[in-house]
RNA sequence: GCAUCUUUAGCUCAGUCGGUUAGAGCGGCGGACUGUUAAUCCGUAGGUCCUAGGUUCAAGUCCUAGAAGAUGCGCCA
């Protein structure tokens, strides 16, 4: 028996008139005749050919959609259309039946909240292989691309005991005992009797142990899971999801900037050089996709002419204070369409109004920077005063990308001791519990910038998916950690 | 957490003004055909109309509550 070839290898490098060994699923199986089978290198399937009249019609009953198979036999040119080159079958082993009546996936569309239901078996489709082998793809390109300049891949702890990180709602780690939990003498739960003899939680952000790397290795990143316990019911949250945050010492926000730019387009580059198949079936899906909807809702451009566009050009960079101008000056605030008006300088921007600032005005990915202080954390550098500038601000930059929202934060970090330190007294964090944090800028400090990337962020935007749940293998959110 | 919408066969959906036995396509099953492309053609089975109440002579259809899902907003990556 030959040894096994994937169909993506086959169907690039075989000769015809070679015998061949594919092994996979089957997809249809048509005409009594021609089984098309996928072993998920490739959503191209190969055609095998059964010779019908010379098998056994109850092994034939056994090649029903999605049972697995292997198959030996001679490559040929096909004598039918739809693809170049098959398989003529000369020898079929059945490795797992698949019962067609109550196996749920069919040779056809299936809307993707069915598919979502069954995850387990969602990988089956075309869709979700692609989404999943461009998933990998952007992965291994932001390993890439930090490894290739030189950054030390840091591995933060998933379980922290600090709960000062401040950004958001935190999953409790303990072994105590959930109905009967030891108490203090204050009635309050005894967490000194817990696993780690203090209370402790799921990592919501690698950031300050990142800041401790890069203050010594001068270019870390971090790549892992992380969690947030916010009852965030929307098409771009998950309460667990993967997170990208560079750290890079003696960089300002100029720096930052450059490298989160860099970065987005090199891994879009790449995915676009490496997945050019999927990303051409995505963005037909996606085209198809949009077939039912209003005119107006519909995308612009392609999928892919939207990547290359992003590509192609240099990411408008504006400050806060500038955006501001912008939105009070637009239509929608001076037609009062805007459901929050822009009336001054110091609110949070709204959802609607970085919508109108990435897909209406500048129509391209923007860096927004230098927010007012009030509304960031507290380890961003306070900036200077500056004229024209109305209140404090400091070296903040959000990337926000159009159909996503906010896919990179980042910002250059307070190196200045005495000037952290008076903002978290003024923001009621706890110094003591932070000395580690504070002793990067007692000892040896030095100006420092980084981001956080939202990975399946990234994912939803180079795929064109439109629900975050679809863009990563099991979801979880609020109410749901099936699978 | 808030708001809006949806829930009918395994899947995708139709179901008129509240009125007879709730339909179609795909899928399944049986058969035909045998170079098909989500094959095609013929036949056939398949229903807790999301759940619980209520209004009515009569409810898939109207009302109330709940559940699940989708979308938008807030929080953010």
């Amino acid at each position: 028996m030959s040894k096994r070839i994937k169909i993506a290898e086959l169907l690039q490098s075989s000769k015809t008139g070679t015998t061949v060994n594919v092994k996979g699923w089957i997809r249809t199986f048509r005409n009594n005749q021609f089984i098309a089978l996928n072993d998920g290198s490739t959503n191209t399937n190969i055609q095998v050919v059964v010779d019908f009249e010379n098998t056994d019609p109850a092994e034939l009953k056994r090649y029903t959609t999605g049972a697995a198979i292997g198959v030996e036999g001679e490559l040929v040119s096909s004598q039918g259309k739809g693809q170049t080159v098959e398989i003529i079958a000369r020898r079929i082993e059945v490795y797992g039946d698949c019962d067609a009546e109550v196996y749920p996936l069919q040779p056809k569309k299936h809307s993707l909240e069915f598919l979502r239901e069954i995850a387990h078996l969602r990988f089956r489709t075309n869709t979700f292989a692609a989404v999943f082998r461009v998933r990998h793809a952007l992965a291994f390109a932001i390993h890439k691309f930090f490894n290739d300049k030189g950054f030390v891949y840091i591995h933060t702890p998933i379980i922290t005991a600090s709960d000062a990180e401040g950004a958001g709602e935190m999953f409790r780690v303990t072994t105590l005992d959930a109905v009967k939990p030891p108490m203090n003498e204050a009635g309050e739960v005894d967490f000194s009797k817990d696993f780690f003899g203090r209370a402790a939680n799921l990592t919501v952000s690698g950031q300050l142990e990142a800041e401790l790397g890069a203050l010594a290795l001068s270019e870390v990143y971090t790549f892992g899971p992380t969690f947030r316990a916010e009852n965030s019911n929307t098409t771009r949250h998950l309460a667990e999801f993967w997170m990208i945050e560079p750290e890079v010492a003696f960089a300002d926000l100029q720096d930052n900037m450059d490298l989160a730019e860099d970065m987005l387009k090199y891994v879009i580059r790449y995915a676009m050089d490496n997945c050019r198949e999927d990303l051409e079936f995505l963005s037909n899906r996606q085209a198809e996709e949009e077939k039912s909807m209003p005119q107006n809702e519909r995308s612009e451009m392609s999928l892919t002419q939207k990547l290359e566009f992003c590509l192609a050009n240099d990411f408008e960079r504006i400050t806060y204070t500038e955006a501001i101008d912008i939105l009070r000056n637009s239509n929608p605030n001076k037609r009062k369409q805007f459901k929050y008006l822009i009336d001054g300088w110091g609110a949070d921007l709204q959802s609607e109004h970085e919508r109108f600032l990435v897909e209406k005005h500048f129509k391209k990915p923007v860096i927004l920077t230098n927010y007012p202080a009030e509304i960031k954390a507290f380890y961003m550098r306070q900036d200077d005063p500056k004229e024209g500038v109305p209140g404090p601000t400091v070296a903040a930059m959000d990337i926000l990308f159009p159909g996503i929202g906010e896919i990179v934060g980042g910002s250059q970090r307070e190196e200045r001791l005495d000037r952290l330190t008076a903002k978290m007294r003024e923001m009621h964090i706890p110094e003591e519990e932070m000395y580690w944090y504070l002793d990067t800028r007692r000892f040896g400090t030095c100006p420092h910038a980084g981001y956080g990337l939202g990975f399946e962020r990234l994912v939803l935007f180079v795929t064109g998916m439109t629900n975050i749940r679809d863009v990563i293998a099991f979801p979880r959110t609020p109410g749901n950690a099936e699978f």
